[in-house]
DNA sequence: CGAAGAATTGAGGTTAATCAACGAGGGTGG
DNA sequence: CCACCCTCGTTGATTAACCTCAATTCTTCG
């Protein structure tokens, strides 16, 4: 387990103990023994694997309610790590399996992972790379918190992953989303002058471009 | 539903009720309204989703024992079909709902389920076309019943999906996975002559070329 | 035996990866 | 405060992997 862990616990029995982390630091080794399940509070979380050879894949970026740390076998098979500055409750594993409403509750959750994974699979096996790279742009519009605005005209969202880290999640080089990014901002569906992330959407144009509708 | 559930149920009130398919026909269609919870008692079934303009991808194959037809809101998310002669339990899905000792086999196969399809992105997202296939013959391998003999020396499987089944399975096509077979032929890896789906494979040779070791 | 579906193989094209250079922003230390 | 460095992002040139199109063989089944 990490050292944050261990530092910023906040001890609340029966319930979940409070726990930080800065942002891009490793929640879960893959391989680690699986001692807690962790629910998010607020922030992103990323969850990947490595091949030997280095090649990572990132397979889902979750957000607040979501759960990770959940194992088949006792043991983590993936990694987990912040994306943002990040609050979760961490339950001990086995006091949450033997509540029933926890256990359903994770059952729930799993049931919607599942759902994005197969969406995921779907990208990563049949999409090109614009396709890819509007498809990402589209969940990050569907996952802020004000969805309320602008169901179908401009919307600004803030694109928290780095080229590299986008790449790893999309199945692309860093090289590839660039520029996918840059014909979409040649083709009018975005707009951005900084590097700071923000980016102004027509979701009217984006939408078709995902190979999904 | 699939007009063959309705015919070949045989009721079993309070277990679930046996339904009989044959091979390559469609258990469940995307977008279905969700009434059972399958579970496999005997053969094969894919999981996959089509996008509109025919690309498929398979996500899974499932064999006996594995959970289908699990959707977190009440519309299949997917489709199920037979790869085989298939013979399932179909449970209502209300009723399977309330029973917490149910949910909680549902649950565990869920993280089963969630554990291979990061394997499976992992593939899709990272893998060449050779690791790809590779990794495909390892799988079967790895879920064939009698998996006591020769750990590590030559065994022979019987592959049952056709090439472009395989194709929309590992994310390529038909003639890139014929290729792949065909180099790994020659390479002496695996060997067969008839295109029975039969081969004989050295796992030693075949292990280190999934990329995953 | 003929037809249809499946697998193989070849030739050529396209997409994305690789290799490489450069610019912008942010932080650190002199 | 400024120079430097480092990371991140962008873009160009080239290569490699995989896809597409096409022809041929194998297998099964009526």
């Amino acid at each position: 387990m990490s050292q944050y862990l261990e530092k910023a616990g906040v001890e609340s029995p029966g319930v979940g103990r409070m726990v930080d982390f800065p942002p891009r630091v490793t929640i879960i080794d893959e391989g680690e023994p699986a001692r807690s399940i962790f629910r998010i509070v607020t922030g992103n979380v990323m969850i990947s694997k490595l091949l030997p050879d280095g090649r990572r894949q990132i397979f889902e970026v979750l957000g607040p309610g979501s759960i990770f740390g959940v194992t088949p076998n006792g043991r983590h098979d993936s990694v987990a790590e912040s994306l943002t500055d990040v609050r979760l409750t961490a339950f001990e594993k086995g006091l949450a399996e033997r509540s029933s409403s926890f256990t359903s509750l994770v059952a729930d959750r799993l049931k919607v992972q599942i759902c994005a994974l197969h969406g995921h699979a779907v990208l990563l096996g049949r999409k090109s790379a614009v396709e890819r790279v509007a498809s990402y742009i589209l969940e990050l519009i569907e996952a802020r918190e004000d969805t309320a605005l602008a169901p179908e005209g401009s919307v600004t969202v803030r694109v928290l992953m780095t080229r590299s880290e986008i790449a790893d999640y999309l199945g692309l080089t860093l090289e590839t989303v660039s520029r996918a990014f840059s014909q979409l901002k040649r083709d009018g569906v975005l707009a951005y002058e900084r590097h700071d992330g923000l980016m102004r959407v027509s979701i009217r144009r984006l939408r078709p471009l995902t190979g999904t509708y």
